[in-house]
DNA sequence: ACCTTTTATCGTATATTTGCGATATAAAAT
DNA sequence: ATTTTATATCGCAAATATACGATAAAAGGT
């Protein structure tokens, strides 16, 4: 980025940009997916089902949890993950707040 | 990346990602707001608004063009870009269409 | 106590993104 | 014809993101 700008924006569309930017990764998507789906939630099973090395599965894990779309728990030596639908639906709010603010003034062009 | 294992992933996954990287930044964010807002799509306006150079609005104009958010015709000297409502509902449809599919399945911890 | 299993973190290499000045291009104005 | 205005593109520097091996940490099994 040469120089950071980021913070010359407004709030709004750096919250907006971050929950983006989190699914912005086919890997992340993927470990969405196989959380919803498989309903078990262990690292492990995540591993196995993507095509990337354990560390980098940790790490993406761990950008997931820190925006919030997922929580995670230890359980003896295994982590159980899952997905938490409050902040999913937060965003899908914003996003969809996001629209509707934009459609209001559909006469571009 | 070391190495690229993006192609490793489903299509549906790279695709809901490539449409989430786009929104990933505020200043894309920041454009299709103002696009909206102001209703007038010239290029000049919209770097006014943003903090950043010509060049680097440019930029994300560009991208916003690429993945089909946007639309833009030379008028003269000028250039006219409107927000394509059509792709940016394909997209919402997408996000829905995924949040549906895992919802269905919200059993887990 | 020691080994195994499972996951997180560190360090590092590489890839990608971001930002901008300089320059090209092209139409409008003088 | 020349200058001005508006935008796109090139080339490069800096910042971030991605990937993974090595290693740490922590619990369970033997």
């Amino acid at each position: 980025m040469a120089q950071n700008k980021k913070e010359s924006f407004s709030e709004q569309d750096l919250l907006l940009a971050n929950y983006h930017k989190v699914l912005s990764h086919p890997a992340r998507i993927a470990i969405l997916r196989t959380l919803a789906e498989k309903n078990s939630c262990i690292c492990g099973e995540i591993v196995e089902v993507l095509p990337l090395a354990q560390a980098t599965v940790s790490q993406h894990l761990k950008e997931l949890k820190n925006i919030g779309f997922i929580k995670g728990e230890i359980e003896g030596a295994k982590s159980c993950y899952c997905i938490n639908w409050e902040k999913y639906n937060e965003f899908i709010a914003l996003m969809s707040a996001f629209a509707v603010e934009m459609k209001q003034y559909d006469k571009c062009c």
